[in-house]
DNA sequence: TCCGATTTAATCGTATACGATATATATTTG
DNA sequence: CAAATATATATCGTATACGATTAAATCGGA
C-alpha cells in the first residue's frame, strides 16, 4: 500500500461528535430523572407519555406516537404497563376500531396535577435565557435531522 | 402573568422540555445514523465505540466506560460483538488480571481508515459556527447534569 | 359492490441501558 | 501473611427502541 508521509487519520475524536453529545446529554438526562422518578414508579419514557395526555387527553395510539416520535411498537407496551398501574385506560375508538384511544384516568390525572409539578425537574445550572436558547436549537437540530433522513 | 380563574395548572408542555428535545433529537440522530451504519454493519453504539478505539488504542473496558459514559454490563455484550465482527480483541491486561485490554484488530484499524471517513455525517444543516456552538452548550448542559446529580 | 390496497395496533426478535449481583483479582490491614 | 476490603468485569432481569411481520378494520377503484 502506499505509505504517505502521514498515515495518521484526521482525528474524528468523540468530544467533536454532535451526535455524541446529544447521546450522552441523553443518558445524563435519564439519570438525572431517575431518582426523581423512582419515587413515583414510573420509566422515563413512561412519564414522556404521561406528559404528552396531560397536555392532550384521549390520543391515539399514532397521535401519541407522533408527538413523541415512537411507533406503536415501542408505544404499546409503555402504554400496557401505564394502564396496568392505572394511569390511563386503552380502548378501541367506536368510530374506527383500527385506533386505540389512550385516556387519562383520575388517578393519571391527579399526579399531573398536584404528583410532581415543578419538582421534576433536574438541576441543569442553565439561566433561562440559555436553557430557551438551548431548547430551540436542539429541536431544530432534531428537525433538520428528520427532514433530512426523510428526504433519502 | 395572565392568570385566569380556571385550576388548569400551567401547561408542562411537551415542546418546552429541555429533556425532551434532547430526548427526541437522539431519536433522530439513531435514525439519520441508521441507513449509513448499516451498509457496515454496526449499530450506533457499536460505532462509537470505534470513534473512541480509533481516537485511542487499547484501552480498558473502564476507561472507555468513561469516554462513552457506559458501564461494563453495556460495555461489554458491545465490545464481545465487535470482536466476533473481528473489529477488536479483548484480553486481560498481565499487570492486572481484573482488567480487559480491547484493541482494535488491523480490520478495525482500517475502517477508521478507509472505511466511513467523512461522509458519515447525517445532515444537521447547522452552519459550522452553529454547529459548534451547540455542540459546547449539550456537553456542558451533559456536565452540569452529571454533576448536580452525583451531588445529589 | 367487491376485493385488493392501505391504515392502525400489536407481536416478535435483536440491541442497547442499567440496577443488582456475582466472580475473580488486587490491595489494604491487623 | 491471612483475612477483610476494594476493584474490574461479567451476568441477569427489566425496560426501552426499532425493523419486520401480522391481524384486523377501513378505504377505494374498476
Amino acid at each position: 500500500m502506499t505509505s504517505k508521509t502521514s498515515q495518521k487519520k484526521p482525528a474524528r475524536k468523540l468530544s467533536n461528535f454532535l451526535c455524541f453529545a446529544v447521546y450522552s446529554a441523553n443518558l445524563a438526562f435519564g439519570r438525572a430523572y431517575k431518582p426523581i422518578l423512582d419515587k413515583i414508579g414510573l420509566t422515563y419514557t413512561q412519564y414522556i407519555a404521561l406528559v404528552a395526555l396531560w397536555e392532550e387527553d384521549d390520543q391515539t395510539v399514532s397521535s401519541l406516537g407522533e408527538k413523541l416520535f415512537l411507533e406503536s411498537n415501542t408505544l404499546t407496551p409503555i402504554l400496557k404497563k401505564l394502564e396496568v398501574m392505572g394511569f390511563v385506560t386503552r380502548r378501541r375508538a367506536a368510530a374506527d376500531e383500527r385506533q386505540v384511544v389512550v385516556s387519562l384516568t383520575d388517578k393519571g390525572k391527579q399526579l399531573g396535577e398536584v404528583g410532581i409539578g415543578n419538582n421534576l425537574v433536574p438541576a441543569t445550572r442553565l439561566a433561562p435565557d440559555e436553557f430557551a436558547t438551548l431548547q430551540q436549537s436542539v429541536v431544530a437540530l432534531r428537525d433538520n435531522l428528520i427532514e433530512s433522513t426523510k428526504a433519502r
